[in-house]
DNA sequence: ATGAAAGCGCTAACAC
DNA sequence: GTGTTAGCGCTTTCAT
């Protein structure tokens, strides 16, 4: 058997070959920029499509030292606001010629440090991460690597790394304006752990009126539900009842049905994220609309002008607004 | 000004000069298997840490041909079910140092096939991709780079590619058969469109019982109230809505509620996909378990025992079951 | 405007 | 066991 001729992929040499140029040539029209003359171009560019040629892009990151890999690191996926975020930022990614690998970090610091690292060695032009709470060595490892990082799910303009996202504190008195509006005074905050989430910590901080019992429970619709019974139990005269999330928020709604207590009539209920379900439970929540699809877009072109233009983006702070449905009413 | 000598990172140039020896025993020591002497490689170790020595994947991928990149295609990251999906497999594909890169298609093949040869490009060692619909140059291109794929959220013994997922009219089947069991007979059928997605397909395809009612609608909460009311219009006597997923399950859910009909009294639903949500949606939602997480646990293996042993995976299907909640109750 | 040639950082033959 | 050396496929000076 003579080996058949295993049929390799076309590399630039082969392109310069057919089209009777140099590498070099071919190298300039693979990347535009530079002028060359149109017939040699064409010739080129014939030689390319004939050879179904592809330039190799691990040689082609080695020689440039641009990988056209963005890493992010969240959470987790597997929770709607984060996903819609991912889904934005890699769509517009996309449009930028630039790739997204994603690392989960369970909200971590200490894993996040670890996946951070990994998505370095990995090449990684560019890192967005979540929040404002790093690990020790975090940015003596972007220091190193002279990394550019964005921040999101977070406006903070003294934060070292430019900050995507919203005003936690100012989109959870937006919640508690709405219910203070409608006359409530008998108010819960149901909120998740805030230890390692300091968008939570933030929200919460935010309220820190006199006269607000607050709970802290898991991040689930379980633990939304078991909530809403040690509030109960707590202060049975309770009127209304402000979740940190959309999650909790569908939770307690879910629980408060169980107990046959009526939304809004004998309880109002307010969540913050508005994901898509939470125009469609019953009762329809209000809750303050957090633009995580904006704030996905947003952050790859912070991310694209900053890898392809070197501009450090600016601080941005995306609006919430309160959305107004049947799960609050006055009092 | 003299220019600050910008401190490069360290090569196994650098290392090899700062252990006393030559790059091919860093290189050695660097990629297990070949037997090093302890002293040397104890030396090669040191000589790493103290230089921060990290190898450059750019040059790695180069030289071995691998990446260590594994890229994902699926129809939407903004969906619960394929982000646990996605959430899961990136978890175990780090457990074999595999990176995850991920794309979305729109559930379009033409975008599949574009997003799959950008993956190809950037040098992914396998795609992972969802369902068993292809465009008409998805198999050539494969056949180009001779890549290992795998195909998700669909069980296909006979598909070309190894499938990882569960059988769908079977889960259609089990959805009907827990509806019949309990004497329903005046059955709809809710689904999205069928339209490139051969998932859905499959669901409905395996209902073809004489006197079902099949309503496609948008797949979406808006498009389930939507579907409920066509259906309401078009078979007011209907006891039980079967729905392909539940998503749609429970904006039929809230619907219904809207409109005073009771759940499970007057009208029974059943979905499928087992949201972690559903468990705490009221009513309770009767839904068809799909076990995402263990489908991209298990999509991870496949995967990595392919690029790292060559060994072909074989088809697996997981099994689904009926989670009968309070959705649902016997006529 | 184009070509020649020097690497980039690493792996893998092949030698000793 | 360890070292030498030749590339991998590309980008990038530097000539011409």
């Amino acid at each position: 058997m003579t080996g058949e001729p295993v049929k390799k992929r076309a590399n630039v040499r082969d392109v310069a070959r057919a089209a009777q140029v140099s590498v070099a040539t071919v190298s300039r029209v693979l990347n535009g920029g530079v002028r060359v003359a149109q017939p040699t171009r064409d010739r080129v560019e014939a030689a390319i499509h004939q050879l179904r040629f592809v330039p190799n892009s691990a040689a082609r990151a080695m020689n440039s030292g641009r990988s056209r890999l963005v890493g992010a690191l969240i959470p987790t996926l597997d929770q709607t606001i984060f996903a819609r975020f991912i889904d934005a930022l890699e769509a517009e990614l996309d449009r930028h010629s630039l790739s997204l690998t994603v690392a989960s970090t369970g909200g971590d610091p200490a894993r996040e440090y670890d996946r951070a690292a990994k998505l370095l060695d990995l090449g990684v032009e560019a890192l967005v991460v979540s929040g404002i709470t790093r690990s020790a060595g975090f940015e003596a490892l972007i220091d190193r690597y002279d990394v550019p990082v964005v921040a999101t799910s977070y406006h903070d303009p003294g934060y070292r790394f430019p900050t995507v996202g919203y005003d936690n504190a100012a989109v959870a008195r937006l919640a508690l304006d709405h219910l203070t509006a409608l006359c409530h005074r008998r108010i819960a905050v149901l909120s998740g752990p805030t230890t390692f989430n300091d968008r939570t910590r933030s929200r919460v901080g935010a309220l820190g009126t006199p006269g607000l019992i607050q709970m802290s429970t898991e991040f689930s619709f379980a633990g939304a539900a078991d909530g809403v019974d040690r509030l109960l139990e707590q202060a049975p005269d309770l009127t209304a009842i402000l979740c940190t999330s959309d999650i909790l928020a569908q939770g307690a709604l879910a629980r408060l049905a169980t107990r046959g207590i009526a939304v809004p009539d004998r309880m109002s209920v307010i969540g913050m994220d508005d994901l898509p379900s939470s125009a469609h439970v019953f009762p329809t929540l209000s809750t303050v609309h957090l633009p995580a699809k904006r704030m996905g877009q947003h952050t790859a072109e912070a991310v694209a002008a900053w890898v392809e233009r070197g501009q450090v983006p600016p601080h941005l702070c995306l609006d919430a607004y309160v959305v107004h449905r049947a799960s609050t009413r006055a009092l």
